[in-house]
DNA sequence: CAATAAAGTGAACCATGATTCACGACTTTG
DNA sequence: CAAAGTCGTGAATCATGGTTCACTTTATTG
């Protein structure tokens, strides 16, 4: 008698969902956020500018969506960095070694994908999305805050506020890697910069340790 | 026979670009540059919108003045900090007491100007005064990093890459003072916040320095 | 197929805020 | 005062980009 949404369409329209949030992250990742605007990502996706409106509520929607995607991503990856798997190799290495680690993998990532990684940390965004780089920032401090509890707990780091260090971290990764990449025209990417990665966290560790 | 510009008008030029410009700088330093308009700015000025233009090329040149006329303000501030007057009681201060001394005054000035401070520093702005800020900040730590030399050449400081660790202490700042007041709707200004100061120190000092 | 519901469309519309410009007011000089 | 240049005005205009919605197409069921 009626319509009733089925496996198949249902199927279909989380196909489609992605399809709109994957060329929105390409989108980003390509030219920022100022460079997603829904004539753009229906033009990407190959759809009409209305058809956005069946899958996001509206802008700001799929801006925060799109950012919380990308973010989640990279939040993950250095968390792995700073607590491996039990099974893993780094499974053992003492929480100095672990934040070496971490910063490492912050770096190489923030270098790699230095137009996501400006986009999500830098670019200038509307209010909505500054909101969530907060949750981000926020979300990375506490990596940093854990870890160096353990290493006072262990001894290695000297007694300290644990959120001021790790927000200091935060920010002094931001401001050294990504805020330069402001402008920066093509980056040779073939030759990470270990150099400036181990001034870095040189930088780091004699903040927060009790020796060099 | 004709029209020609005397001291008198052009004094009068003078005191209505100032207007313009104070008024502008108010504007920002109580709500932030996203409330600087045009429409704005001549109301609060008592002017009338074509007037703004007459003294100003178009909104981006506005806005870089503004951006010029309050950061070139702070930068100064803080040098003063860092490299006092011959004369003044903090001369013969050592380079570690200097730096602490320079992290105080920035620490103070953001706090109590928390939302001047915030929109120089970390609020979202169109790429033109992006632009600007990335020469502020590079202000910064430029006083940050001939400090930093200066420390080591005294045997205070451990020899490191001082570019990287100057830029990292301006990213720690702006991480651990400016940012998280993008959403604070009142701060105790009345109290500030010694602790936060201290430990904010000690984190940089701690990275810079030969031993605690 | 008929009925129903959801997906897809894109030109029209709207909101915000910068910019223009024709005109009158003011200032200076001869 | 006449001539001429500059200042001041603000409604009209423009630019950008988000949002709507009447309509068409597609899918599902009996």
């Amino acid at each position: 008698m009626a319509y009733r949404p089925t496996e198949k369409t249902e199927a279909r329209k989380k196909a489609q969902h992605k399809l709109l949030s994957d060329t929105a992250l390409a989108i980003v990742s390509n030219d920022g956020f100022k460079a997603l605007t829904i004539a753009s990502l229906a033009q990407e996706a190959g759809v009409a500018i209305g058809t956005i409106y069946k899958y996001f509520e509206d802008k700001a929607a799929l801006c925060t969506h799109v950012f919380k995607i990308a973010s989640g991503k990279e939040v993950e990856m250095v968390r792995r960095s700073a607590f491996p798997e039990p099974s893993s190799d780094s499974e053992k290495l003492n929480c100095t070694e672990r934040l070496e680690q971490t910063i490492q993998s912050f770096a190489e990532r923030a270098i790699a994908g230095h137009k996501l990684a400006y986009a999500l940390i830098a670019e200038p965004v509307s209010p909505d999305i500054e909101a969530e780089r907060l949750i981000y920032r926020k979300a990375y401090a506490d990596i940093f805050e854990h870890l160096i509890e353990q290493g006072i707990d262990t001894g290695e780091f000297r007694r300290q506020d644990t959120k001021v260090a790790a927000t200091a971290i935060v920010g002094a990764l931001a401001e050294t890697l990504v805020s330069p990449l402001a402008h920066i025209v093509e980056q040779n990417i073939n030759a990470p910069d270990e150099e400036l990665f181990s001034s870095i966290k040189k930088f780091c560790l004699n903040a927060v340790c009790k020796t060099d």
